[in-house]
DNA sequence: AGAGGTTACGGGCAGCGTAAGGATC
DNA sequence: GATCCTTACGCTGCCCGTAACCTCT
């Protein structure tokens, strides 16, 4: 037994309760997998696992060695703190973020990564902040940053940056300067974050204290599509005013008042599993905290 | 960082001081532990020698990794230690005996060896107790079954067995059946174990006691050759009577009386350091202790 | 029948040993 | 100049990925 690999992939199989799903998270192939499990029983002279159950089973001795083995890691993850320079820290870290942020921090987060790790491979989804929790709950992405956090006993969730949200609407529309109500808005769809989304339930709990009949509200998972359309006058828009800046800058969309409606501030926050090998999700946190605490540069 | 057999490289290469004297001791070439150290500094990102010293000097990166090295191959032992079964057991055990063990404990001891641990590999080096005690201390063999201890600060030893030493000659020399006296036996050369061995020095005590003008002590480091000398009449032996029982049954050799000379009797020791890696001489000497504790067989 | 694990096979790459080339005392 | 480490190079053997096969539910 020397090679930490085989360790690793022991105990990915018995956690994730597979083969064939260890192979994804491990970014190889199933038979891969099989050698690995195969040699390390051979190497021990031990079966680790009962094949022919779903999830797969642990033998006794596997829950012995599953126990020595995650004790291991931790070992290594440890002294590669302590020695290793962050310029060689190897690996894949697969984040999640929502759209907002695309437009705030990423472009400076990935720059910052980049230049303290560059020996890892970055992977990126952006989606709402649902989805993205679902997956780092089921360990598809390594850490996330979005509009809501993880209950503390799964993980670790740290406030990043609010944005205040704001009504904007093509100029186009007519709509005066001076305070608006909300009920004068209704001839027009309000286009604004997907359902499903905290943001969404906010502003459906801020719209309920104005009166407003015939009230529309569009979501979609794509907020700069969402402002599109309302650049085309096709609707008046509630997001943040990062997400518009360039917009209002060149005149295509402009401000509104709306005199009845308190729109809330929309928090971001930074989540990751407490695991043993989360050590490169945690340094990404501490540089998301970094740049969130920096102002916004001007757009180029 | 995922090879475990690299560590232990830098290890050995710490502990020894050098490239070389590290290679000899994992049984590989120089140029092989040259690579490696040159993989995980480059893995590591960091420097950890300084090179052109002798002995070679860790750097401060290379002293912390040391520290968690070591607590690294402890944990893999450990963890061997708990799931392991010992038929998959591997490695180089490198044993040192006194010859008179080779004639009693040897062939079962190599029997229970193989039949427990049947992949190590078994090194073994007969030689007299001073040269295996330095053998030990030096780390050029992993477990002595010797005429002696080791000081218990730098290792383990433990009693194992003993045997009476006896008179023996051959009865072409017309020696009578009754008692002697050391005094009638020095027109011949007394044969025994080589000079620089406890037994030696023991017998020089002995025979200190007894009137005994022109004797003559020859030393061997092999005490077969010996009791072959005296088959042919050249001299009068000292040894223990295990190493001459075939002889004595067929009447090549018989045993002499000496009354003015009160012989010791030889206590033989299993001893080993206390090393994270030693486990291996621990389950050998108790395997040894097994044997010892059983009869002698009758010779086949 | 479909999901999941095993077996078979060809190719790529890491690591070894031999041998020659510096560097340091 | 002796000792020790590094570099160069050809080679072996391990491990991977593709693909076909087997086995449960």
């Amino acid at each position: 037994m020397r090679d930490l690999r085989t360790l690793e992939t022991f105990v990915w199989v018995a956690r994730l309760g597979g083969f064939r799903a260890a192979s994804a998270r491990l970014n190889t192939t199933q038979p891969a997998i099989s050698a690995r499990i195969d040699q390390l029983e051979r190497d021990l002279g031990v079966t680790l696992f009962h094949r022919g159950q779903r999830p797969i089973g642990l033998t006794p001795e596997g829950a012995v060695l599953l126990d020595h083995a995650e004790q291991m890691l931790e070992k290594r993850a440890e002294m590669l703190r302590a020695v290793a320079s962050p310029a060689t820290m190897r690996g894949t870290l697969r984040m999640g973020l929502s759209e907002t942020l695309v437009h705030t921090l990423l472009p400076r987060l990935v720059e910052r990564i980049g230049a303290a790790y560059p020996a890892i491979v970055l992977d990126m989804v952006v989606d709402i902040t649902p989805t993205l929790r679902a997956g780092l709950l089921a360990g598809q992405i390594d850490i996330a940053m979005m509009a809501g956090t993880v209950e503390p006993g799964q993980g670790v969730s740290e406030p990043l940056c609010d944005y205040p949200l704001c009504w904007v609407a093509s100029p186009r529309l007519g709509l005066p300067e001076g305070p608006l109500r909300l009920a004068e808005l209704t001839r027009w769809p309000i286009l604004s974050f997907s359902h499903g989304t905290n943001v969404s339930a906010d502003l459906r709990r801020a719209f309920a204290a104005a009166p407003a009949p015939g009230l529309r509200l569009w979501g979609s998972a794509s907020i700069t599509a969402m402002a599109r359309l309302a650049e085309q006058g096709i609707g008046v828009s509630v997001m943040q005013e990062v997400l518009v800046r360039r917009e209002l800058a060149a005149g295509t969309l402009r401000p509104l008042t709306v005199a009845d409606v308190t729109l809330p501030r929309v928090g971001f926050h930074v989540a990751y599993l407490r695991r043993p090998d989360s050590h490169l999700a945690a340094a990404a946190a501490r540089l998301a905290h970094e740049v969130a605490g920096e102002p916004l540069p001007d757009e180029g």
